[in-house]
DNA sequence: TCCCAGGTCCTAC
DNA sequence: GTAGGACCTGGG
């Protein structure tokens, strides 16, 4: 088994806490900030500067460092990237500058579309719930090095299409998946069948993949909008240029952004936060123009700075 | 206790 | 094409 550790030279708890996946937990109980995470049947311990696989899921896991160079994007020219991004744009430079360097991770796609169906209208810490319920109820447990493998595990990996297609309503619902275990479901039997192919939509364009993904098959919808779409497309299929929309985004644009960019028109009446499709495309765009092709790492510095500051001031109040 | 959450779907104009 | 409302459930 090769599980030397890979060094990493992004910042962890900026990666790890803004928002692009739910399954890493800070652990300071040894006194050192680490964190603890699970991706791809990998258990995975970070603390200053480096990476190291604690256990896999896999029959064959000699490929960690792969996977490894892979899933952290080593190949991201991050200083590349942050020079590309508007050097006049006082909100996004004071972001980089409080969170240091972010690094938009290449995750598994299938595993990474439906942690975001399961984040529609949830809050964060229940949407980790809902992962981490599905992963024990569905999915293989991860046994660490050394570990008696007659003790429980503690861990485990993400559940494959074919295990969550074939189960059923009240299966589902016990994760705490609420309504959203229809669409689960629903996209675990396409995947299982072929006629949703994460793979095939990673060769498309930015453009064309949102157009393949977003809504629906065989004239069904299934719980993947525009929001969804992005984030599946950033945080797994690495198409950099995409630009989740969220309320806290939303928020942030049209507190810092409006003026700046013209776009006075796109928020005209924009009730209970809810943008139609359309709408969401063309505020999409418009950051993409101004953003350029890396915009989505634009989107990272803009998300963690809105939800530190809306945090403090809670804190205040 | 009560409100609301990293949205999406459906229905009625 | 789009504004309004419903939607499961469990954190805060």
């Amino acid at each position: 088994l090769n599980y030397s550790p890979v060094a990493v030279d992004f910042d962890l708890g900026s990666t790890f806490s803004c928002g692009q996946t739910f399954r890493w937990r800070k652990n300071t109980s040894n006194g050192r900030e680490e964190w603890l995470g699970i991706s791809s049947g990998y258990v995975m311990r970070a603390f200053s500067g480096r990476v190291e696989c604690l256990g896999s899921s896999e029959e064959s896991n000699n490929g960690f460092r792969h996977f490894a160079k892979r899933y952290f994007s080593l190949s991201d020219d991050s200083s590349k990237i942050l020079s590309s991004l508007p050097k006049d744009d006082q909100y996004l430079r004071d972001s980089i500058s409080r969170f240091g360097e972010i690094r938009i991770l290449t995750q598994d796609p299938w595993e990474c579309l439906l942690s975001f169906v399961c984040s529609i209208n949830k809050n964060i810490p229940a949407i980790c719930g809902e992962i981490e319920q599905l992963s024990a109820r569905f999915g293989k447990p991860i046994f660490l090095e050394n570990q008696d493998s007659a003790k429980r595990a503690q861990f485990f990996s993400f559940p494959e299409p074919g295990i969550l297609a074939k189960a059923s309503k009240q299966e589902l619902m016990a994760c705490g998946l609420g309504f959203r275990w229809k669409f689960i479901k629903f996209i675990s039997q396409k995947v299982l069948a072929g006629e949703l192919d994460l793979g095939a939509i990673n060769e498309l364009s930015y453009s064309d993949a949102c157009g393949q993904l977003i809504s629906e098959i065989s004239g069904l919808t299934y719980g993947v909008g525009p929001k969804v779409c992005d984030c599946a497309l950033l945080f797994s299929l690495h198409k950099l240029e995409a630009f989740p929309i969220d309320v806290w985004i939303l928020r942030c644009l049209r507190n810092s952004y409006v003026t700046k960019l013209g776009i006075r028109d796109l928020f005209v009446d924009c009730p209970n936060g809810g943008l139609s499709t359309k709408r969401y495309t063309a505020l999409g765009d418009a950051m993409r123009n101004y953003f350029g092709k890396y915009a989505g790492y634009a989107q990272q510095y803009l998300y963690a700075k809105i939800r530190q500051d809306a945090t403090q001031s809670r804190v205040q109040a």
